[in-house]
DNA sequence: ATATTTATTGAATGTTCATTCAATATTAAG
DNA sequence: CTTAATATTGAATGAACATTCAATAAATAT
């Protein structure tokens, strides 16, 4: 039982430097920063995390994790059977519930990152062929998309998902913002109402 | 003509900043590195920008500025009259050849500063815009797409091409990557061919 | 109960950071 | 030619940075 105690230091520094970039922005999350904002000397942090680096991975860890963790269920307990309803699909792709748990501001700035570190840039790869994996999964469960080739939908619907969000990210207006999303429900709807008749 | 010098050092350095960070990421080029790749001391960046905060804001303008500048005449030289080749068009929106003038990893790390600062996010939504109409224009131009929604039609093909390129950043397989990149135009291509039988 | 390992602390390290300043060189204006 | 404005330099600032270290406290193993 001696891993318990570093487990969980480990991970109240990761969850803290994750607060903490969320409210101050990655670059300015230093250590010593971290170490006020949860109350503990900085030593104590490269006790666990010898090196920035290391605490970074950590954290890009975390985050990759969690974005899994609470991405996955919303569209995995479709409750398909034989029969997908794709507007369901379509609304919990785009169902914003999880982005108030999840910050995009620290997403972004550790995907900046793969293009100067290629074990980060492999790790942001896995979350995301994950993902599409989920999908042609569900896809394949209705005997309809089953005949098709469901990879390539997979892949295609996220596409627009993630160019969405990347985009969505730009507008503050709330009814250009819906205005906008319509557009892309309806884009996705379009592939699989496409694939269905295909 | 006093401002010729002026303007020609703001430019210099601007240049450097970014060259600099192509080399070592956004996040690590201080301002002594940047004299020192420039080889002039870093209180004459601060003559010309007072503070690192105006240093950014001006990278930003300049990327923004070229990525438009680069992106927008390939698309624009499509010499459309009354029918557009939809092939050319979809072969010019990935055309990877521009990706070598530009970086990346300075521009998704510029991209994550949006969440955080307004006025960041204001001028990369003002490239995307500009974008987004540069291409409703050329779909306007043909009598078949100037009957449909050309608008939204823009809006969808740029949210594909923006999903793909955020993708295909994280693949390191050439093969992959144009098994992908095929997929994509396909998308795109099925985007077009909709709107013009509708 | 003692020994050993791990957790935690706080002070100190040298380096790098953005920024300031006064002094000098260059340029443009009168 | 003189003056005023700008450009450039180099040295100096204190603050913040990641990291080290020795000392102490707590937990675990023998």
């Amino acid at each position: 039982m001696k891993k318990k105690i570093r487990q969980e230091r480990e991970l109240e520094i990761i969850e803290g430097f994750y607060q903490l970039a969320k409210e101050i922005g990655l670059e300015n999350a230093s250590i010593a920063k971290i170490g006020k904002h949860l109350d503990i000397p900085p030593s104590l942090i490269m006790h666990y995390f010898p090196n920035k680096d290391l605490l970074i991975k950590g954290l890009i860890g975390y985050i990759l994790e969690h974005y899994q963790l609470i991405y996955e269920p919303i569209i995995k307990h479709l409750n398909v059977s034989h029969k997908l309803d794709v507007h369901v699909l379509v609304e919990r792709l785009f169902s914003r519930e999880w982005n108030l748990l999840f910050d995009d501001g620290v997403f972004y700035s550790c995907y900046a990152m793969i293009f100067r570190e290629p074990s980060i840039r492999a790790a942001y790869k896995d979350l995301h062929l994950t993902l599409r994996k989920t999908l042609e999964d569900i896809l394949n469960q209705d005997t309809t998309f089953a005949q098709q080739d469901t990879r390539q939908l997979a892949e295609q619907i996220y596409v627009v998902v993630e160019g969405a969000y990347y985009y969505l990210a730009m507008i503050d207006d709330e009814n250009e913002y819906g205005e906008k999303l319509q557009y892309f429900k309806k884009q996705v709807l379009g592939l699989l109402q496409e694939a269905f008749n295909a």
